[in-house]
DNA sequence: AATGAATGAGCCTTCATTCAT
DNA sequence: GATGAATGAAGGCTCATTCAT
């Protein structure tokens, strides 16, 4: 498959994650997206039914992406703490390997873009979560786990996660992937233990 | 600076506030906030020098109230254990007491308005890096906390408050300021006490 | 009153008349408006909500100036035959006097103007319609007018003389409007009498 | 000229007199004629020049149909009352057949539109004219037809049909065609005749 | 200081038309 | 001949900002 073939869709789409990345959603125009992807104005709006869709897009194979490689790295856990663990690293090497898409995904007006998703996406967010609490419930309830609100759980495993990531992506962490994955898997671990 | 041209900014400023919350920050017009605030387009322009600018404002006072309120309740805390759960009660605090303030700061693009800010709120932002660090290494040293790089203490400690913050604040969250600050707490003492 | 107090909305509406005459409502652009008026294209959103609320002020204004020359005219008349020879006449005069909203009148795509025009004016048009037919029934109940459907007394009236003014204003009529009037005035009474 | 490229030119023209009377001529898209008549974008520039030559055609059509059967139906008249009656009946006739042509007469942009159109068209819009024009003079001569000046005959004609004919297709006339015609012709003879 | 009319660059989007396949 | 992806000029409209009063 030659880079020609790569086809339009997805010139535009990886034209319209740099501009997103460098100036943000608003701040982007039609015609930003225009240069950097040499497609015409009217090309673009071939593809897609407007900026939105672009960024929906974008957020929905973003999002697809990291639940598909999430639960595919759970799966395999049977332990708490495989389960603790497998989702900080996961987390920290999908960051690690896609860092533009992390970005985007930490500096997307998530909740605007969302609506302009296909309907399935709002409802496959759900669905993880959903899945995620029936993976980790069972070790609660065999206090292989601190007894603590399910909602609470996530924000605990990923919250560190998602703050080193931050301020990683920015470039104002001397911590990299290899270091963090370790130390947030022990951290987590250790809060969440019984 | 009478009380009367106070008065004016601050009603502006609460204005914008909850047009910024409403509609995201690109997508308030300073109509938006004429109409809201009362004032004219023109007296909004004698009070600031453009949007940027009230939204720079909104951002260093909020900023500023955080850091002030978070480094005063550090001040009493001499163990390692109060300096962590400390920290953690008082994201949960401020943001349950100031919810709209919190939501600003999660929502707006923060990279570009710190750059309209005031040339010392990013310095202050840094400075209060190093005084959090300046309190925390000491016990790290003396063993009271688990050996980690200090890049990755504050995202263990606030990282989980913020995950949950965002949830709540998007009332998303079962659970309430009150659990979370005493859960939160724990999960970070656990994750950080030697 | 100087020009200069003329109002931008009245240059506004004038240049617009112009461009619509030439160019028709549909190919006439904002910035052709623009050029005429010499007002920007804020300026024009300044006092316009659109393109629509031009074209519909002008039609208010043109069917109001129409409606009440006409009603006033007729007013003075007792008998079927001032009426009827009345209608016609200031129709012929109306469009000798003010050419270009005529044009306009009968160029204009009115159907889709009024839906934008203030919710007055169909009603008011609907008013005349029944005014008028309220100043002829009781001359075909008193046998002074051919019996016919009252529905079909204005297009008899008014009918020829439009075809009229289409031609005249169009620049291929010989037939000036004083003539017209006469004769046309003449044809009129003489399809209506009993 | 298959009988393929026929068809397929005249459901382009079907589908496009549907769109201009829905939306009228400006608002219509090539797209709306796409989706309408099923012929690909590409199929419909190969029949066509643009959209002008669409609506071209199908007015000179109109007008064709217009005139062929309008000098048809009064070939057979040989006195002034005969002529007269048989061009009000004519019209009427046509427009209750054709309403749908009709309709695109009264309300497509036909200044634009001819001047697009074949360069026969305009040429004979005047022949019809001078044609009626001929059939009737020799009437006003031998003062069987009152005495006015020839611009003025069709306008008298044809006119008040015109009128209703406009409100009938608008849904606007209680008055159908089968009285209209008799009462206008009525009209138009009672108005002209010596 | 206050006002709000005026400004005009710039935005998103549409659409007639072209042209490689 | 047929197709439909691609084009890009142009349109209506918004909005931060200015400035005369």
């Amino acid at each position: 498959m030659s880079s020609d073939e790569r086809g339009r869709r997805d010139e535009i789409l990886e034209a319209a994650l740099k501009c997103f990345l460098e100036k943000g959603y608003d701040a982007t125009t039609i015609n930003d997206i225009r240069e950097r992807s040499g497609a015409s104005t009217g090309s673009i709006y071939h593809a897609f039914s407007g900026k939105d869709a672009i960024a929906a897009e974008l957020l929905a194979g973003t999002l697809d992406h990291w639940q598909r490689t999430l639960l595919a790295r759970l799966e395999r856990e049977t332990t708490a703490e495989g389960l603790v663990r497998g989702a900080v690293e996961h987390f920290v090497d999908w960051v690690a390997q896609a860092p533009d898409r992390a970005r985007f995904l930490f500096h997307s007006p998530r909740a605007r873009l969302e609506s302009a998703a296909q309907e399935g996406l709002q409802a496959r967010n759900a669905e993880l979560l959903v899945a995620l609490k029936a993976m980790f419930r069972p070790h609660v309830k065999a206090r292989a786990l601190r007894a603590l609100p399910t909602s609470l759980l996530l924000p605990i495993i990923v919250g560190p996660a998602m703050e080193w990531a931050r301020t990683w992506l920015a470039g104002r962490s001397p911590t990299g992937p290899a270091e963090a994955r370790r130390v947030l898997a022990d951290a987590a671990w250790a809060a969440l233990r019984a």
